[in-house]
DNA sequence: TTTGATATTGAAATTCAATATCATCTATTA
DNA sequence: TAATAGATGATATTGAATTTCAATATCAAA
């Protein structure tokens, strides 16, 4: 059982709710897709295997894994709120590919320490950060528009 | 005149579109406000001296405007679209204060750097990118929740 | 087992900002 | 003047996010 299953059931029991067949089988689906999914993109994969789970319970199933701290939102400018696995991956930024819509997370060392300086600077207490950076590769290059 | 009402009655003649006094008028009341501005928000400034005008047009204008490049959208995660200067104002990035509401505009030019080395090294191609960070000052450190 | 309290579910409804539609209005030109 | 093109504001529509609600499932206690 993947960790984050037995962390879902703890957090679960913690607020006195249970885990459903509907509630593991949405889990499983998050866990074995290494992207960035809307709540629509995650009810379509779902319910390829089992057409009777609703988007209500897709819906509110992310929610519960964010506060379980297994998934988090991302917002990538479009428009549409996404989700990714938060579990075992810490802070990161991305690199967004505006036509082939691939993307790469990363982290740099030396921006993170010249963000907190910035802060620093002007008396800010950062919390958290986003950055994002959109952009091509080379084949993206090659396509028109 | 402002250079940005020069600018707008060029973009819309080369559009073959017209200054109306709308027109004019929301540009007066967006170019008076240093603010990130929400159609609405401009809406309800609007038509406190002139509440003939409708929130259609407001939201057109702000696009001509974006067109012109005299405004351009700013998303700060709040899940509204907003506006903010565009001429006379280069790249920047934001430090959001969560609490207050209040933000300030910055450019780190290390930090920049960084982001051109990190791109150059994945063999990407930066386009744009955004850089927002939330958190908190002295003040608003102090207050309760 | 049965029962009852409580949680869960899916369909459908609602919300809300963004955007499109459309029947006037208005300015400009033939 | 009449014709044309554009502009406007009220209203309708869209689409994602979220809520509602009646039906169903769960599970501990009787
Ligand atoms: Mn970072
Ligand atoms: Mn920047
Ligand atoms: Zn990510
Ligand atoms: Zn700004």
């Amino acid at each position: 059982m993947a960790k984050e299953v037995s962390l879902f059931i703890d957090f679960l029991k913690t607020k006195g709710l249970k885990l459903t067949k509907q509630r593991e089988y949405i889990l499983d689906v998050f866990l074995a897709t290494e992207r960035h999914l809307s709540v629509e993109d995650l009810y379509n994969i779902v319910k390829k295997k089992d057409s009777s789970i609703g988007q209500a319970t897709v819906f509110r199933t992310l929610k519960l894994l964010c506060e379980a701290d297994i998934a988090q939102e991302v917002d990538l400018g479009d428009k549409r709120i996404r989700y990714e696995h938060k579990y075992g991956h810490g802070h990161h930024d991305h690199l967004v590919y505006i036509k082939c819509g691939k993307f790469i997370e990363v982290v740099d060392t030396g921006i993170e320490r010249l963000q907190d300086k910035l802060c620093k600077r002007v008396g800010f207490l950062p919390k958290r950060h986003k950055m994002d950076i959109f952009g091509t590769c080379k084949q993206c290059q090659k396509k028109k528009r």
